[in-house]
DNA sequence: TTGTATGCGTTATCAT
DNA sequence: ATGATAACGCATACAA
C-alpha cells in the first residue's frame, strides 16, 4: 500500500527521513554525514526498500559499469567458456555484462557495436569476424583472436607455437606422414597461424605434410571424403593428424572410427583449444590447451585500465600440450573417447 | 577534431541543423516533421555520428528494453543452449540481455536480482535454486524449471511425462530391472518429477526399480561405486538405466565401459534433456528431448506481454523421445558413443 | 507544424 | 555538516 506505484526515489527517502535530498545521496555514496542523520536515512531506505537507479547514475556520471561482450554464440563450448570467464572477471569488479550473440554475422556484429554505444557501455570485448568492422576510436574495444585495427588490442594465445608444438609432438611420437585439417573463414585471424606453425614444425622435423582446408559453408562431411581418399588397401596414408580445433578433432575421430581406422593405434590425433566437456572433467582429445582464464582476465584488465595510451597491440599467451587418449602415450587426462 | 570530447547529444544535432531540440527528437522517433527539417536533421545526425543515449531514454521512459537472465553458468551445455535461445528471442524483439551467471549460489542469485532492479530491467528470466529467493512482486519474473512463489510463472517441460516415457521405453525394449540415477539438490524443483514419473512408469509396466540419488557436493564417482556394487559374477544387475540428465548419462556410460559392461547390449541407457554437442549434430545418448526453443520463446513472451494479470502459474511443454545408440533399436540420430 | 519548458533520478556545486 | 539547486540527455505536454 505504498503511495506511489513506481519504485521509490531518493526524494521519497528524503521525505520519509525528513532530511534533504543531498544528504540521502551522501549516505548512499558513503560520504561523511552526521551520525543521527545517517541512521534516519538508513531506516527510511530499508523501510521503503529503496534502490538506486543505475540509469540515473549512468546519465549523470556517463559511466555505466557495463561492458558489452560480442560472441558468435554461446552454444559452442569454446565461446561459452570464454564468456563464462569474462563474466566472472567482470562481476568480480562490479561490472555488468551485456551479452551480444552475433551468430558470426558481420552485420549483427556492426549492429551490436551501435547498440553497445547507445547503451553507453564502458567498453566492448569482442570475438568478431567482420573484416571491415568499424569501431569508433573513442570507445575502448578489446578484440579476441583477431586483429581488428590500429589501436585496438588483440588478446589471443600463441597460435603459431601451438601449431609447431603439435608437429613436434607428433614427430616425437613417431609419426612420419601427417596432415592439418582446418575449417573456416578465409580471413586472417590469429588462429590461422596454427597452420603456419604446424608447417614450420613439420619442416623442422622432416615430416611429410599435407593440409585440407574447408571453406566457410562447406559441410564437415567433406573431411570424411578427404579421409576416405587417403585410404588405400585398408591402410591409411597418415599416421598423425592435427586439427584446428577440438571440435574438428571430434568429428574427425568419429569419421575414422567409422572407417575402422584406430585412434591412436593407426593414427594419432591432436586438437586445439583444450575444451573440457561435462563439468571440466574430460578433454575431447590430446590437444593444445589455451589458457582461457588468462585470456579472459587480460581482456577485462585491458578494458578497464585507465591509461588508455599504453595498450599493447597483440598479446599472445603461451599454450600447453596435454595428452588425453588420442596419442600413443600415457594419457595425462581422461578423454571423451577413452 | 570535434569540439566536444564526449559524444554528441541531441542539442548538438539541433545546433548543427539549426532547428529546435524537440524537432530532433521527433525525427529520431519517427514523428511527423516537415520534410526539409527532417533532411537537415538527418544530415546533422550523420555528420556528427549522433547516437541516442539509452540511459537518458530509459530514465525518461522508465523502460529500458533490457532483460536480466539469471543462469547458473554458461559452460554447461543445457544452460548455454537455453541462454542462446532466450537471447535470440530477446534480440528479435529489440531487447538487450544482461547475463548474470550465478554459479547456483543462492546469495549471488539474490544479489543479481538487486542489481537487475537497480538497472531497471524490464523483467527477469531466471533459472535459480535459492529456496527463499525474494522477488519484488512488482518486477516481472519468469522462472525456469522451478516454482519460485505465488504469482511467478514457471516454464518447464513435462518432466513427469518424460520420466514415465523413459520407463515405458525401457520396458518396450525388454528391460526388467532398471534404476534411476540422479544428482542434485534436495529441493523441490520441477526436474524432480522425472523420478516420480519414472517410478510411475515402472509400476505400470511391472519393472523392478531402484534409485540412487547423489546429494549436492557428492562427487560423480559415487555412481561408479554404486554401479560396481551391482556387479555380481561379471553380470550387471540392471538391464536399463534412466539418468536425470544427459550429462549424468555421459558419466554413467563412461563408468560402464570401464567395467566392461556394454551399452546397449548389456544395459540400455536413457538420458534427459536432448543435448546436442558440437554444432547440434550428435546427441549424447538416447534421451528425452526438451523443446528448448519453445521454453525460451514462452519465457520471453510471458515476460514481455502487457496484461500482467493473466500469467499462468506453470507451463509444461511436451517432451519427445529420441534414440541415439544407447538403446537396443535403430538409432534415429548419431550419438556421442556410436 | 515547430519551438519551449519541464521533469525523469541522481550527483555535485554551491550557499547556509 | 546540511540543504537548496543546477545539470546530465531525452521526451513530451504545451505554447506559439
Amino acid at each position: 500500500m505504498r503511495k506511489k506505484s513506481s519504485a521509490p526515489t531518493m526524494k521519497d527517502v528524503a521525505l520519509e527521513a525528513g532530511v534533504a535530498l543531498g544528504t540521502v545521496s551522501k549516505v548512499i555514496n558513503g560520504l561523511p554525514v552526521g551520525e543521527s542523520y545517517r541512521l534516519r536515512v538508513e531506516a527510511a531506505i530499508s523501510k521503503l526498500h529503496y534502490q538506486v537507479n543505475s540509469y540515473a547514475q549512468g546519465l549523470k556520471a556517463s559511466r555505466t559499469y557495463s561492458v558489452a561482450v560480442l560472441m558468435p554464440n554461446v552454444s559452442n563450448p569454446y565461446f561459452a567458456r570464454l564468456t563464462q570467464l569474462i563474466n566472472r572477471e567482470l562481476t568480480r569488479r562490479k561490472y555488468r555484462m551485456l551479452l551480444c550473440c552475433t551468430e558470426s554475422d558481420p552485420a549483427f556484429e556492426q549492429e551490436y557495436i551501435t547498440i553497445a554505444q547507445q547503451n553507453k557501455v564502458d567498453g566492448i570485448i569482442g570475438l568478431t569476424y567482420n573484416p571491415n568492422l568499424e569501431v569508433n576510436p573513442d570507445i575502448t574495444f578489446i578484440s579476441i583472436d583477431r586483429t581488428v585495427g590500429a589501436g585496438i588490442p588483440c588478446v589471443t594465445c600463441d597460435n603459431f607455437m601451438g601449431g609447431q608444438m603439435a608437429a613436434e609432438k607428433l614427430a616425437d611420437l613417431g609419426c612420419r606422414n601427417v596432415a592439418f585439417l582446418r575449417v573456416g573463414s578465409s580471413l586472417t585471424n590469429e588462429p590461422n597461424k596454427r597452420r603456419s606453425g604446424f608447417e614450420n614444425g613439420c619442416l623442422a622435423r622432416n615430416l611429410n605434410y599435407e593440409s585440407k582446408i574447408l571453406q566457410d559453408g562447406e559441410p564437415i562431411e567433406k573431411f570424411d571424403a578427404f579421409l576416405q581418399e587417403h585410404m588405400h588397401d585398408g591402410r591409411f596414408d597418415f599416421d598423425g593428424l592435427f586439427c584446428v580445433t577440438d571440435m574438428v578433432a571430434y568429428h574427425i575421430i568419429k569419421f575414422l572410427k567409422r572407417m575402422n581406422v584406430r585412434v591412436p593405434e593407426d593414427v594419432q590425433v591432436i586438437g586445439f583449444d583444450g575444451l573440457q566437456l561435462f563439468e571440466d572433467l574430460h578433454y575431447v582429445c590430446s590437444t593444445i590447451v589455451q589458457p582461457l582464464e588468462d585470456i579472459a582476465a587480460m581482456c577485462v584488465q585491458l578494458l578497464l585500465q585507465d591509461n588508455l595510451g599504453a595498450k599493447p597491440p597483440l598479446i599472445c599467451f603461451p599454450v600447453t600440450y596435454v595428452s588425453a587418449g588420442t596419442t600413443r602415450e600415457e594419457p595425462e587426462k581422461p578423454g571423451l573417447f577413452t
